[in-house]
DNA sequence: CAACTATATCATTATATCGTAATATTACGA
DNA sequence: TCGTAATATTACGATATAATGATATAGTTG
């Protein structure tokens, strides 16, 4: 898709604006990585984090590729990656 | 104040993230204007368009200088201003 | 000070988000 | 196919946001 109307601009940084997803955000933009690191990073439960990744997938700002049982999820835009240099 | 620790920037990503919001800094970035001026741009309230003036200002977004009976709302912060560029 | 203009705050209602436990799904290996 | 690890989905109570009309406050002008 990739609109890049102000709408869409509005969501991914609605998205981004919770500590718990900037967080993890901030994390994936180093190196992608899978939930469960994720979830012991941040200490929450398993359904918590699952969740925050759905919001920022939809958002558009990130992407899982899957590997076997696993999923790897990265930044997929080019946006939040220039707003998180900032961050 | 000027923390810019994640819950700052969080909690400034999520006042940009709402699509009134990001109409108005996006307007305020190129210049300073009154209230009025806003509501009578995005078609809204006056309570509604103070309210979410009064979000952007809590968020260390914007700031306003009264001048008079009028008061010039703009935009006091540099990551702010970063972001907008890319929206 | 009275009237007026510009802006903020309050009260209310509707809707959305957050966190979490419980449950479901998916993929793999024995 | 059974068990298990990894992840997603569902359901739900608690809390936060959103929109708006009504009201309040502050500054200006006559």
């Amino acid at each position: 898709m990739q609109h890049n109307n102000l709408d869409d601009m509005a969501n991914k940084l609605k998205a981004l604006g919770h500590p718990v997803r900037l967080k993890i955000v901030k994390g994936l933009v180093k190196d992608g990585c899978n939930v469960n690191k994720i979830v012991k990073g941040l200490g929450l439960p398993q359904s918590t984090v699952s969740q925050h990744l759905a919001i920022l997938k939809n958002a558009g700002i990130i992407k899982g590729v899957r590997s076997g049982v696993k999923i790897c999820y990265k930044v997929a835009d080019e946006f939040t990656r220039t707003v998180l240099k900032e961050v």
